[in-house]
DNA sequence: CATGAATGAGACTTCATTCAT
DNA sequence: AATGAATGAAGTCTCATTCAT
């Protein structure tokens, strides 16, 4: 665990840890900002203060440390579901939950998902491990059948993880912030019914509905 | 906006055109593939077996040959939205439809999203524009009561969208084709439901069945 | 051939030929007089009064530069051996010709036989083609019983190399010019009897002498 | 010379000749396996679990902790030469054990050979020192007619060092043992011809003898 | 005395971009 | 119009060395 991303000295000292946590999170900041490829060393060290040369006293690397950054975000997230989940409440809370956990700790690093031969390695185990909570919540409820069993659950995943992400990227790009409680219920309230099961009849006749409504429209649209 | 691509454009000869228009394509590949910070003008130059300086007699730099790139491709999915999107079937399947032409002709450029002095300016309006043709559908489905009017707009965008790129870049990172008939399909599927207005009743579902049906046997006693 | 060393672009042509001699030409000079890892390419670029970054142009890094020099210095002397080797004359001859030319187009690098994961790689094979002819001068004449069979050829490829080298860097370190010719005659002067088979009896040679001489004596009778 | 060593040698405690002597063991292991260039002040300091620091504490800095190193080690390889020498055995095992030791202690240090402002300077006094014990007995029996006469001391001392450091360097490289005992009785066995006066009638045989030979195998070779 | 911690100086390398031909 | 050639600027990383504690 030490061995990894430590130089040579071994600083297990307070002011050894007290500087590898200054530089994870000014760290985890830069490459938040700027993505992989735009973060540059120089920039990490200039925000701290000190020498580039210090930064690889401590890690080996610019990718180490970005792999760091990674994992220690995604170890807090994980900490956070785990710890907080209200195992006890229905699956919609849970679910409300997690999306909440997300919305709050989502770290913005385009790359991990980008190809190349970039970091994509390092994604895929912290990923699995990551969406594991909601994934197992996800197939508990699908078999009790409280929720729908017709589409896969990696779609259902898909569909949780996707909008939240996109909300996110937005409000970044528009450097606007997220209203985080409020978005949460509305993301639950948007989806929930899309995982419940289709019950046969209300569907058929919501479906039924629709089409005959459009068609109205249709011929409405026509006439006039 | 202006003093973009007015280098040597004046001309235009044919073979100018033509040359641009390689370029272009053969940059939108390696866009494509590597994203914007690992893409290099020698990659392009090489893929077209001209001279980098042959890209640079045509474009100003590559910062502003990405920003065609994508331009270009949002002008081709919009037309092609906009062209094939059939109006006068029903909303759920003009939904389907959006699906299926974003998947088929998304770009996956993470970095575009990527804040920084990035491209992140150039994506906002071209956005906008992609944007218009789901959420006008969107806003008149809400207006006449197909879909719900409980939650804004954008959060129905983000559910679209959010999923769908989630899917593709998750495709991307495995390495894994995707099947995008069936996925429009399933995601469509999937997102119906979660579009619906929440709060019609059964019971008046029933009745409007029950009320049409009645309407159109009157109609097919007369006509027969 | 050429793509081995160049970065981009294929220059064949007459300028870049130039510029890949001069740049093989000072390199070799550096790596001499430096060795290989107190060479940088900073002083490369300085003495030929070019960029840093042309250097790169034309050689993939300090690594494959250093090789590319060491194969030409190679190359060289083996072809000046291979073409001049008087091979009509005597063993003890051909051995000075192959001294004197080694004297010559000696190239100091010791790193090249240094361990690490240096160069060595690259040294072996060149080494093997290198040595040849001297081997193939030694065993021939070995079995001929010209020169002594009791102790493997490796000691006496090294009782020849050894020597040479030993004089060269002498001379290096205390700055002193050599004399080519004397030297190589002074050194084959002394080698040659180490290599001369020890259990010649003077009596045999006498006998051989007085046989030889009679017979030349008797064609000489006939001839004229 | 003198100001070498100076900075807190003065108390030089039992503790601290310790320490310098476990500094410069580990320096010698680390320089001959690495070569000055390649070789860290952090590789010695972790091989001996000290800080690095300490290093400094008892040396200058690198550099003088090689030549330390070198000097210390011809110092050994010179008292082993001078007490050992078997002054009351004939010159050819006098060199015989010459040669052994050498063998066995031979420290490779390619760089020390090296120009540039590197240890250069250190290298010669020592050298001299070193060599000295040889190049007496050289003289000795040179005068007393024992060996040749007609060539240059420095040759025949070339001759000798050269073959051996040659061999050992091969070893390294080829990552093999090296058999003291063996290589050292075959080296003498090789060069002590080579060291004999050429008795002038015997050397004119034998040259004649390799002539003749050479030029039958010649007309042999038309011939077929 | 020993060392934890920090760093200046410099190495190699990459790449978008310019310009004369 | 096309390009061969060159490079400035910048980036990542290494390592001997210093100094306060």
């Amino acid at each position: 665990m030490d061995d990894i991303m430590v130089r040579r000295r071994v600083p297990a000292s307070a002011k050894a840890e007290q500087r590898i946590r200054d530089i994870l999170r000014v760290a985890r900041e830069v490459f938040a900002e700027m993505g992989y490829e735009r973060t540059t060393t120089t920039e990490i060290a200039q925000r701290l203060g000190i020498s580039e040369a210090t930064v690889f006293t401590y890690f080996h690397g610019k990718r180490e440390l970005c792999v760091r950054v990674i994992e220690d975000w995604y170890d807090e997230i994980i900490a956070a579901v785990e710890q907080g989940m209200p195992r006890d409440q229905s699956t919609k809370a849970q679910l409300e939950f997690f999306v909440r956990t997300h919305l709050r700790l989502f770290l913005v690093l385009s790359e991990g998902r980008a190809k190349g031969q970039g970091l994509g390695e390092v994604f895929v185990p912290l990923q699995r491990r990551y969406t594991a909570p909601l994934m197992d919540m996800l197939a508990r409820a699908r078999d009790s059948g409280e929720i729908r069993s017709d589409l896969p659950l990696s779609l259902l995943r898909s569909s949780i993880f996707g909008p939240m992400e996109h909300i996110l990227w937005d409000a970044i790009a528009r450097q606007r912030p997220v209203d985080i409680e409020r978005t949460a219920k509305d993301i639950v309230a948007l989806l929930w019914p899309a995982l419940l099961p289709p019950d046969l009849e209300v569907a058929a006749l919501r479906e039924f509905y629709g089409e005959v409504g459009a068609a109205l429209r249709r011929v409405g649209e026509r006439g006039e």
